[in-house]
DNA sequence: GATGAATGAGGGTTCATTCAT
DNA sequence: AATGAATGAACCCTCATTCAT
């Protein structure tokens, strides 16, 4: 897949690619300019074209490029024996703000990502998502204890409260974060915010759920 | 506000407002083509900036008259009198599936108007959205009985808890209907099916937060 | 021509003239709008076409409206029996400058008619003009006491350098004018300043020309 | 500046030169087409934009362009040791008409540019004027012999005369060739015949300035 | 491999004019 | 007489993509 590409030194592909992570976030698929990438990136309008064959190559690579770098990075860092569901999402989460303060782009390409509603890319996003996705959750789920939670708890629902509570907080912090304008300051004292917040909500659910 | 279009016959109003929501729902605001609507609703070209003068007061005469058809239905049919607020989110998922099954546009409008991102219309979308979004919530609120919950439950959690899992379990059942290309048939058993679900939530969320 | 327009009352056809003065003053004929002339006139769009039948007409009959204001105000004012060329300048800059303090309309409108290049009424113009215009000029000079040059002087020159000399003092002073933005009260000024100027320019030109 | 443009052969250069002064010399900045432009050019719709970005700027580019001919051409072959000012204005017109008889279209353009209203262009219009136009004027009297004229001759006065006068006879003639519907032939004739009749102008005036 | 000139469809918008009311 | 809804052509400009160099 785009050997030209791959063969690039990796100072090129890289400002290749943060070109256009940072015109995919500010602008949906449609909207994004091809023009406006090549400029940032510092090479010709060809090129792009030699590289990828066309736009949306190129955006269907950034999601596969991104999303292999949080999957590298998740795996590499999650302790899998961790039985505590809650332990695994405060790894998880302190996991996500790491590779995020290292790549800022990542995370608003991925927030466009989810929210895209082109037609073109749109079919082909869902399947890699769902293909995905689906297993993450699952790989992160597995070898959790369930004899930790109450029995008359019926984990389906206790874990997808978990989730949809983090789920929801971050969406939260999202929109103030989208509020400011997308200040990368602001981003860091809202991303230390939100993760104290999640804390209060594992010490709120947790009595709930756990013996 | 929009004068020469409000005197039009309902009917055309409907068809152009119906065409127009359906181009908005599917693309976000700057994908979007004026060319597109004018030809579903079967009119020239001058006369959309006839009836709205330009793209964006066409988006926002949606949005407001989305926004306000969704109050009006909600504040006829809901009763501030009850006290259990899981029995007020009841009231409230009935009359939304109501008036999505009267208005299937709405729905998908309004999920598009929740994520855009063009700064051409976002400003003007959050001061409409702050000001009225907060007061409906609040006002959701306003005079549930907290008596009911145990005492030793926070109950800023747990109504955030509340209202995310149900933000989620819709967002779990809209990632469906956007897989069905949105399917107005499969919409409507999704649309059940959550009700369904949402009630068990609910039943397995009571005993948790409540006496 | 143009009976229905002509039997508005006078209130009416002022401000519909006014308006369309106005903008055809500001905007050369074809980027001139219609639009905003009923606009600022108050009148329906179609009105203004039941009256003139097109842009065209409109604009031709202003023209003729302010030329025939023009040459009735000056024939009415003008002494035919001054014999000194010198002092008949000065008469007609001072009806000139009375028609502009009552009409200020008229001046910038005539200002911009003399530099229509649009195609659409540039040969209608030039008829109209060189019809009127040559005669006018005729008109101006005659009777005018020829004895009163020297006689080495060919007086064809004299007139037209005399002519000139006005023409290059007021194009100079419009253009300060225009660097004014057409601010009404800086034309004033300027019109003080240019009959002034006017003045010294034929106490300089006099000695040169006459015995 | 356009180094797109510039890097086209000369022949293109001029095609695409030659069908913007020439749209840009029939109707006045604002109703003048691109459209037309790249028809008569030629070349396609996007490409006039890939030269110059938007119209704007290719009208800008067009003034800067017959400016500086216009100035090369001049002070090339302009003797600025003559001290006779009428002598000065005798070579002047010579360069000018020589200059007019290899580009045509030149004379018509600057012509439009002259009387330019449309506030997009203007200011900037304005600034490279009276930037440029004013020290033209004075280069152009720089070291004439004022000891010419009669002492009781305010060389100010004078000065400016003959100027007027040169305007005045360029206007008439100017005139005829607008009525000529801008006939090339024609224009030549024009030329010529203006050209002898400024200098029966100087004839006039000379002995009435100079000792 | 790398360039950027070239294309033409499509974008939103304004316009003069027509015509049913 | 008077309205303004309706039209569609034309406006400037941006776009993804191609291709000769």
């Amino acid at each position: 897949m785009y050997p030209s590409f791959l063969k690039l030194n990796e100072e090129k592909q890289r400002s290749i690619i943060n070109a256009a992570l940072n015109e995919f976030s500010k602008q949906p698929y449609e909207a994004a300019s091809t023009n406006k990438i090549v400029k940032e990136a510092g090479i010709s309008k060809g090129l792009i074209f030699h590289y990828f064959g066309n736009k949306k190559n190129l955006y269907l690579f950034l999601f596969d490029y991104v999303f292999n770098k949080y999957s590298e990075a998740t795996f590499e860092n999650f302790d899998l024996t961790e039985p505590d569901v809650f332990k695994r999402y405060k790894q998880l989460i302190s996991i996500q703000i790491n590779i995020v303060q290292q790549n800022p782009a990542f995370f608003s390409f991925m927030n466009m990502v989810h929210i895209e509603k082109s037609p073109e890319v749109l079919s082909e996003l869902e399947t890699k998502q769902s293909l995905n996705g689906e297993n993450n959750y699952d790989k992160f789920l597995k070898g959790i204890d369930y004899s930790l939670f109450k029995e008359e708890i019926d984990t389906k629902y206790a874990l997808n409260t978990i989730k949809w509570v983090l789920d929801g907080l971050s969406n939260q912090y999202n929109q103030q974060y989208k509020e400011s304008n997308y200040d990368i300051d602001i981003y860091y004292t809202l991303a230390d915010q939100c993760a104290t917040e999640m804390e209060e909500y594992f010490h709120f659910l947790k009595p709930l759920f756990y013996k």
